[in-house]
DNA sequence: TGTACATCAGTGAACGCGCGTTCACTGATGTAC
DNA sequence: TGTACATCAGTGAACGCGCGTTCACTGATGTAC
């Protein structure tokens, strides 16, 4: 299965076998997940499947939460690729192309792994608490949309100078609290971002994403809407005119 | 703590004793599951905090399951119940009021009954099957923004034939593929509600309102908003201005 | 190139725990006459 | 009103299962000289 006769790597055989067995444990436990579900995922289950004994695992992860920790990082990468590779084989100037990309790559990677997305944007595993390094990945899909909505709103900033179409935008904000406003500041000072009632509507925007994608997932769409599909491009169309994006750009 | 010297019931003490102590399961399965969650939920748990030895809950609910779903449908009941009482406090015409009531009261349900949420909102339970009695209560708050729905394009539609506002309407539907319009004509024959194109955007509604208290509620806001509850009340009236809703009424 | 020692992967047994569900049973409470 | 029987709640032991984690151990693989 795993070959150490081949090309020696810079670390030495013994670091590239257990790097490949690392792996093949995840892999393993990925597996399981999409079957049961992350409590139900057991240090114990996995080790079996891979013929080994379950002490053996520990050689590799201290603790069951440990492995927990680099499945959700996994996946969070996983599904940051998955994102980033729809958006960028979209023109640059058709933003509302970029968005729909984006959220239809989102919801296609989470229906190939439900559990995978339960485990990152379900119900908080009992007892888990996730440590920082899940930040960063966590962050990789909201920030590819801020880079839609900056190129989006430099356009908009442009043709609001000789059009009325500014007036239709001031009328869709609704006042925001102090509070609000403090909040997305500092988020903008992190992440970058357009101004504050643009980048509320665009968090709002990926929060009615993953919300739309778990209604699926989790079964609140069953009997009510039989084309998931068609569904979810319509509410994200929808969401798309109301960010105000369009296809060819300012 | 339950005294059966008080008034004999109609359907005798023996009954009545019997609905207490169910009650009183329920209440305590409820208490356990804000702690750890329905996963971990355990009838032997719920039995030794009552003083029962663990059999004796088979007198009231035939398995573990029965349990949860009773547990859900009561969720489903309260939350309705605490929307609606909401609701019914505003002034009729004010649809953007009820509206945000019926949305901030939902929230309120949710931070105060957590794991009640994720039980209904959360990742399935794996292994669970909801059975169809879950699914009239389910419908409860969709309804009652249904009827907001109703009397709003009520007021839309008489008012659009004199103004230009029909025309900004119009400007912000995205084409709809045949297999939602027939989804949503089976909806409203059930349900009722307005057109395809609002009852679409009314739908997508009701799924961000869910999923922006689940994101919330899942801990995805923490380390970047710190005023939920201001935030989320400037999410819903966004949310409101898409939706066409005003103060006033037509 | 060869030997001596240190490192590390994987084993197997054990600890201590919890779970859902079944079953034959004891008493107490209700019901019919 | 009083007795005889049926109903039902709750008991306690047991079945069979799974889990995470620790620990002393055996061998194999790598490293330093």
């Amino acid at each position: 299965m795993r070959d150490r006769a081949s090309t020696s790597g810079p670390t030495g055989a013994r670091a590239r076998v257990r790097a490949e067995l690392t792996a093949e444990i995840k892999a393993v436990a990925r597996r399981q997940l999409a079957e049961t579900g992350p409590d139900s995922l057991s240090l114990r289950a996995v080790s079996r499947e891979l013929g080994m004994v379950s002490s053996a695992l520990y050689r590799y992860f201290p603790s069951r939460d440990e492995l927990l920790t680099a499945l959700i990082i996994d996946a969070y990468r996983s599904l940051g690729e998955a994102a980033e590779e729809a958006e960028s084989a979209v023109r640059r100037p058709d933003h509302a192309g970029r968005f729909l990309a984006t959220t239809g790559a989102a919801r296609s990677w989470a229906v190939l792994h439900r559990h995978e997305w339960a485990l990152i944007f379900g119900s908080p595993v009992p007892g888990y608490v996730a440590p920082t390094d899940t930040v960063d990945p966590a962050a990789r899909v909201p920030l590819l949309l801020l880079t839609i909505a900056a190129d989006a709103s430099e356009g908009a900033d442009a043709s609001a100078r000789h059009t009325k179409g500014a007036d239709a935008d001031v009328a869709r904000k609704s006042p925001m609290p102090r509070s609000v406003h403090a909040d997305l500041r500092a988020l903008r000072q992190q992440l970058g971002g357009p101004d504050d009632h643009r980048l509320a509507r665009w968090v709002g925007a990926w929060i009615t994403i993953v919300g739309t994608i778990s209604f699926e997932l989790f079964g609140h769409l069953d009997n009510v809407i039989t084309d998931h599909d068609a569904f979810f491009t319509h509410q994200m169309r929808t969401l798309a005119i109301d960010l105000g994006l369009t296809t060819t750009g300012s």
